[in-house]
RNA sequence: GGGGGCUUGGUGAAGUGGUAUCACGGAUCUCUCCAAAAGAUCAGUCGUGGGUUCGAUUCCUACAGCCCCUG
């Protein structure tokens, strides 16, 4: 049998973290983030990084928090983005030594790209962005684009829509790269897992509350001075500081728009981001949508005990 | 009492004699290396009634509501 995987998704200011905690106590596990910020240093206040701190275990680093492991986790440099291959990679890397432990893994993040990369086991082309030849492609008009496209990878170009110009892009630097078609690439592995997948779900004003609250409390927490420094140290073109939080409050620094209006930003383009999330985990019809944590504790553990 | 103006999706605005545009908001959706990203779709009987016209949201008219000026 499959080793055993718990995934937890949902929407930002869901409430994933405090759930996950409560789950990696009860059954001895240990956390990996499939969050596309928390992933980074110096970002803790904007990601709602778990506050922790970072220990030995022998000759590895571990950060901990409330008493639980978690893994990648305010560990990257944002100078040196993580693309999704790598994501998988760590990712894959750290259950494995979760397991060899004798511990329970627990996926918990609301990136499903990375969430599905690893459950789904995606084989990612393995081609690296190229930002010379994004450049370049950058340049021709999305009509042009999307003929040499067609050209190329018709099955690709009949998938997505003529104006997406970031896909198309994409296709076309791995059909450069590769010699074949985009499409073809696209392929899933055998699940390396057998998975439980759990979404926390709250009603849609209950969860604008919750992330009007959140935001104000991270001003407070000095959300602002966070990213005054994260702009200082890795200009506002870096790819990491088009976080929410930080991009929009990084217009306000660079005097661009007043702060009042950058902080309604914030709570707007967060609650648009967290419908962008519901969309997305709402089609896996593999994931149990719970009201409780305690609904949470009886699955995980059925699950745990079932061995077929 | 007299004069003038306004009335377009939830909000704020644009516009045209041939069923309407934008921003914000809302709903739905796509997604295999920028993903907290990128992109797609849907929603208005253009205040109400009448008239002119092949055809009116657009012109005329009455009414209603709101606003401004004036006595």
């Amino acid at each position: 049998m499959k080793p055993k995987l718990v995934v937890i998704v949902g929407p930002t200011a869901s409430g994933k973290s405090d759930l996950a905690i409560a789950v990696a106590k009860k059954f001895g596990g240990e956390i990996i983030s499939a969050d596309s910020r928390q992933l980074y240093r110096g970002l803790e206040i904007g990601a709602a990084i778990e506050p922790g701190r970072w220990t030995k275990r022998g000759a590895k680093r571990v950060y901990a928090a409330r008493g639980v492991a978690h893994h990648l986790t305010a560990f990257r440099s944002p100078a040196k983005p993580l693309t999704a291959a790598e994501y998988k990679k760590s990712a894959l890397s750290a259950i494995g030594d979760i397991l060899k432990r004798g511990k329970l893994p627990i996926l918990v993040g609301g990136t499903g790209l990375y969430v599905n990369a690893v459950v789904d086991n995606f084989s990612i082309p393995e081609v690296a962005p190229d930002p010379a030849l994004r450049q370049r492609l950058e340049k021709l008009s999305s009509p042009a684009l999307y003929a040499r496209l067609q050209k190329k990878d018709p099955i690709y170009a009949a998938k997505i829509p003529p104006q997406n110009r970031r896909y198309m892009i994409r296709a076309l630097e791995v059909i450069q790269t590769t010699g074949r078609p985009f499409s073809e690439l696209q392929k899933k592995g055998e699940p390396l897992f057998t998975t439980l997948l759990l979404g926390v779900e709250r009603p849609r004003v209950e969860l604008y509350r919750r992330i009007e609250r959140r935001v104000d409390a991270m001003m407070k927490r000095g959300l602002l001075q966070e990213a005054k420094k994260l702009g200082r140290l890795y200009g506002w073109s870096n790819q990491v500081l088009s976080s929410l939080g930080h991009r929009q409050l990084g217009l306000a620094l660079q005097g661009k728009i007043p702060l009042e209006e950058a902080v309604l930003m914030v709570k707007r383009d967060t609650r648009r981001y967290a419908k962008r999330q519901m969309g997305w985990f709402r089609r896996d019809a593999r994931i149990i949508w719970l009201k409780s944590s305690q609904e949470a504790e009886k699955l995980v553990k059925r699950f745990l005990v079932n061995t077929e």
